[in-house]
DNA sequence: CCAGTAGGTTGGAAAAAGCAACCCACTGCC
DNA sequence: GGCAGTGGGTTGCTTTTTCCAACCTACTGG
């Protein structure tokens, strides 16, 4: 960072701090699918191994994943989300619905059933009134906005 | 990528190969603040100039940007979202979300008001039905899903 | 004339990523 | 018993990125 430089208080930042790195997000798309173990992970992803390994130890120090003992002799772990974690799920329908709009209109690779019946899609809104986010969103406020 | 491996096709991994390097998120939000010169962009992001010079490049590039001269003699460019950019909204209140309530539940450093006339709190629901989107997911389908 | 603003580019140093190879402790399998 | 295979890493070395400071050009204002 150049030294006379404040950047803005963000909470988008902070959390890219923690999840933003290269492979974090896609581990944490794998323990979504199911796939718990370090092969799978790194398979489905594509990460070479050390790097993933880093990027797990990283996740588990920042609260988002736990890993759990399935064997010892020799130790073996599985990776799991926690609740923290778990709330990333919809950082990662934000990501695939865009890629599904704007990379992939042709052939969304992944669709998630609902528990309406329905094909899963996942819309923005206000918790207060229902309607769209993102259109409705103006003037921020608190010392990240200036 | 080691060259045996066959990772997921994924539209997160997708949009991560566009927005998902470091700063380029961070310069879409600046956009959203109504920051659009590349000086500002550097100032509130954090991030050296070269870096973001190549990060706009690429945005630009891949559609989610639009340079707009301001002057000639010199050349001075204004960078506005485009519609795609508009969409990455969603992500964009996702992370924050996620940040504010896991990184800064004392202090969400920003929050935006809402048309509805309350502070926006951004959820991610189905379409289809309304309830959250999260819990409700199971089952991937298409090709991706294995 | 001089400082400041705007939008970069260049050079060199430091950090991170990538990959193959290795390691250890098991579990089958013949 | 021997030998391959699986799971979860770590090590060593090379290639990419990132970072930062410094520089450059073309104006504007005082």
């Amino acid at each position: 960072m150049p030294k006379d430089v404040q950047p803005r208080p963000c909470s988008i930042a902070d959390t890219l701090e923690v999840v933003g790195e290269r492979w974090s997000l896609l581990a944490v798309r794998e323990l979504f699918h199911g796939v718990h173990r370090f092969d799978g992970i790194a398979r489905n992803t594509g990460a070479s191994r050390d790097i993933l390994a880093a990027r797990l130890r990283k996740l588990e120090a920042a609260g988002v994943i736990r890993r759990k003992l399935y064997s010892e002799h020799p130790p073996r772990y599985e990776y799991h989300l926690t609740q923290a974690g778990r709330e990333l799920g919809d950082v990662l329908l934000a990501l695939a619905k865009w890629g599904d709009r704007h990379l992939n209109a042709d052939d969304p690779p992944v669709r998630w059933h609902h528990s309406c019946g329905e094909l899963l899609d996942p819309v923005v809104v206000c918790a207060t009134c229902g309607r769209p986010a993102r259109e409705g969103a103006h003037s921020p406020v608190g010392r990240g906005a200036r």
